[in-house]
RNA sequence: GCCGGGAUAGCACAGUGGUAGUGCAGCUGAUUCGUAAUCAGCAGGUCGAGGGUUCAAAUCCCUUUCCCGGCUCCA
């Protein structure tokens, strides 16, 4: 026998002493895994030699085995209840499983308890999953027989001559494994929801049915893992956007465009005038351009060719054909080119809140996050290929400082690079891809690189946030181009007295104004930062002997520049809270007889706490501070 | 685009062939009250749009618009 040790809680025990087995089972092995980091079944033929550890559900692997092993059980439910059912793939994801079926009629909620009730029974079986490994050619016959084509046309795309199958209760399954023990090692699992989802993902394939599920460690972690899915629910941008009347969308207007009622545009007034005064600092020249322009201008920049898809049938008007625009760039080259550029002048940095419009199919929309129309934070600048990476420390710079003042502290960098299909000359695209990675290290940000996920006409850094539930978003991008300069043939007079091309850096920090809007409404769960909230101050009264004073101190803050709304109503104080607390409004001031006779203010915080100010200046101090600093001082 | 679900009062929803309902919001009145909902009354709907079946359609059929969940984390 060959000498395999293996590892259980640190401690090496022979594989061929008996109770291995059983100390195995102790600590709910599921798996073991070599230091090669191989994973396999406990009861399998493991192979080779060396320490094995053993895998536990509390690892990530552990889980997506557990996870991986409830679709099996899954899928020997579907096959129970509906034998017609096809089976093809059922891995395990991110946080759950899935299981496409191809069936015949779709299944509905009702089926999913029936599933898993059928898979609670299976589970309780305790069925060992045992794996048995068989010729390719005795596979296609066995699953042909069993009239499983999809399981046919997976096995004879594998390239090994031998494929595995695992057997839990009857049900057989082609997989890779590894998988649990036996069925009761799944201890809490729930299915979530169905979805249509084609073969192998190819919109040319038949469309089947998916299960999603997930499945933890412990029911507890169930619970918490449902509890966050209510917390997504909550926070939902479109829930949120209606509750606090931030923006709608019309059928009457059509899918994929927005309208910002005045509480979301107050807030995208913020974010604009904090973006402009931000790019002026910065260096920027600020540009307005128009909505459609000549077609020929897109045949030129090349987008007719690259993004047609994307772009909306052109119009006619008087014989020209016009396109609505689906990017900015070209218009910020044609205003680079209304003059001769010196290399003194360079970098010239152009920016713009450009509307832009873009087909995107109509399933993809998904409120403000997938749209049809949206402004982009756009930014081009014009450089030598020497300034690139001093330009790019800069961007670096400014992005953290824009996204750290939104609250977003957390973020994952990943440069992109040349793909197989590119624009420009090796030696330039060596020089900008080294370019960004200095910039990246010289600013100490870990970042993965993404090898040949660059777009055709330069490298990429992407800037992905998470928010305060640790989603990841992609917000900003930041892309060399070497295809339009030269398709315009852009250039600056050099000291040679001779034109050369420079490079452009496209930059977007929040992406698009609507997609970052819905972000920051769940990243904050609507609560805004007071800098940010649409309505700042509600001042109320406890009974309408205190109106008149109540509106001079409303008239004074918006003098300051703040934002007030008053309730003076014949309401109760408690019914007035509730009413500011449901807008939530970061500040509420209680104005009773009290509070008029000695002219000192009580402010109630959004989240309950009271603080009480000598008089109104200092309570104006007190907002201007907050305010100014931008924070995120409570929620 | 494709699969599935949906659209009924401002919002959340009930109503499966026979007189369109509930809660909240709104309006009116009473009440003048100290930290998340005072009470009563009133009003509000081409049942997303268009067509069809039927004596009769929110309800059944067809078309269409829009919304929602998904559509390779690859045995």
């Amino acid at each position: 026998m060959e000498s395999i040790v293996i590892n259980i809680e640190g401690e090496v025990v022979d594989a061929d002493k008996d109770d291995v087995l059983k100390r195995l089972k102790k600590v709910n092995a599921l798996a073991l895994k070599s230091a090669e980091g191989h994973i396999f079944d406990i009861s399998g033929d493991v192979g080779g030699t060396g320490e094995l550890t053993a895998v536990t559900i509390d690892s990530p692997e552990g889980l997506a085995i557990c996870r991986h092993s409830t679709s099996h059980i899954m899928a020997h439910a579907v096959k129970d209840l509906y034998p017609s059912a096809k089976v093809t793939i059922g891995p395990s994801t991110e946080d759950g499983f899935y299981y496409d079926f191809d069936i015949d009629t779709p299944f509905t909620p009702d089926d999913l308890s029936a599933i898993e009730k059928a898979m609670q029974k299976i589970i309780k079986r305790n069925n060992p999953f045992v794996r048995k490994t068989m010729s390719k050619a005795d596979a296609i016959e066995l699953f042909k027989a069993m009239d499983e084509d999809y399981k046919v046309e997976i096995i004879e795309a594998i390239e090994a001559d031998e494929v595995s199958l695992y057997e839990e209760g009857g049900f057989v399954d082609l997989c890779r494994g590894p998988h649990v023990p036996s069925t009761a090692s799944v201890r809490a699992f729930k299915l979530l929801k169905t979805a249509g989802a084609y073969w192998r993902g190819d919109e040319k394939n038949k469309m089947l049915q998916r299960i999603y599920g997930t499945a933890f460690a412990t029911s507890e972690d169930l619970k918490r893992h449902i509890e966050l899915l209510e917390e997504i629910k909550r926070r939902d941008h479109r829930r949120l956007g209606r509750e606090l009347d931030l923006f709608s969308m019309s059928d009457d207007i059509g899918a994929g465009l927005i309208l910002w009622h005045p509480n979301g545009a107050m807030i995208r007034k913020t974010i604009e005038d904090f973006w402009r005064e931000e790019h002026i600092k910065a260096g920027y020249k600020l540009l307005y351009t128009p909505h459609i322009a000549r077609i020929d201008l897109w045949k030129k920049s090349g987008h007719v060719d690259f993004y047609k898809d994307n772009m909306y049938t052109p119009m006619d008007i008087d014989g020209a054909d016009y396109e609505i625009k689906p990017m900015n760039c070209p218009f910020h080259i044609a205003v680079y080119k209304s003059a001769l550029r010196s290399y003194r002048e360079l970098p010239i940095k152009y920016a713009e809140l450009g509307t832009v419009y873009r087909y995107e199919r109509s399933g993809v929309l998904h409120g403000l996050l997938r749209v049809r129309g949206f402004t982009q934070d756009d930014a081009h600048i014009f450089c030598r290929i020497d300034q690139i990476e001093s330009e790019i420390l800069d961007v670096l710079d400014f992005t953290l400082y824009v996204l750290r003042t939104f609250g977003f502290e957390k973020y994952d960098v990943y440069l992109s690079t040349r793909p197989e299909k590119y624009v420009g000359t090796l030696d330039n695209w060596e020089i900008a891809t080294e370019a960004l990675r200095k910039a990246l290290e010289k600013k100490g940000l870990k970042y993965e690189t993404d090898p040949g996920e660059g777009v055709f006409y330069g490298p990429k850094i992407d800037i992905k946030v998470k928010d305060s539930l640790n989603r990841q978003w992609q917000c900003s991008t930041i892309q060399v181009d070497f295809n339009l300069p030269e398709r315009f043939d852009v250039a600056y007079r050099a000291s040679d007295d001779k034109d050369h091309l420079p490079i452009m850096i496209h930059r977007a920090l929040m992406g698009s104004l609507e997609r970052f809007f819905g972000i920051l409404i769940e990243h904050y769960a609507g609560a805004f930062p007071l800098w940010l909230s649409p309505v700042q101050v509600s001042v109320l009264t406890i009974s309408e002997r205190q109106a008149e004073f109540a509106k001079e101190t409303a008239g004074v803050l918006m003098k300051a520049g703040l934002r007030v709304e008053t309730d003076l109503g014949d309401e109760k104080i408690g019914y007035k809270i509730r009413q500011s607390s449901i807008k939530k409004i970061p500040y509420a001031i209680l104005i009773g007889d009290k509070e008029m006779e000695s002219q000192s203010l009580t402010v109630r915080k959004r989240n309950g706490e009271n603080i009480s100010f000598a008089d109104i200046n200092s309570l104006l101090d007190f907002l201007r501070e907050e305010i100014e600093s931008r924070r995120y001082g409570h929620k």
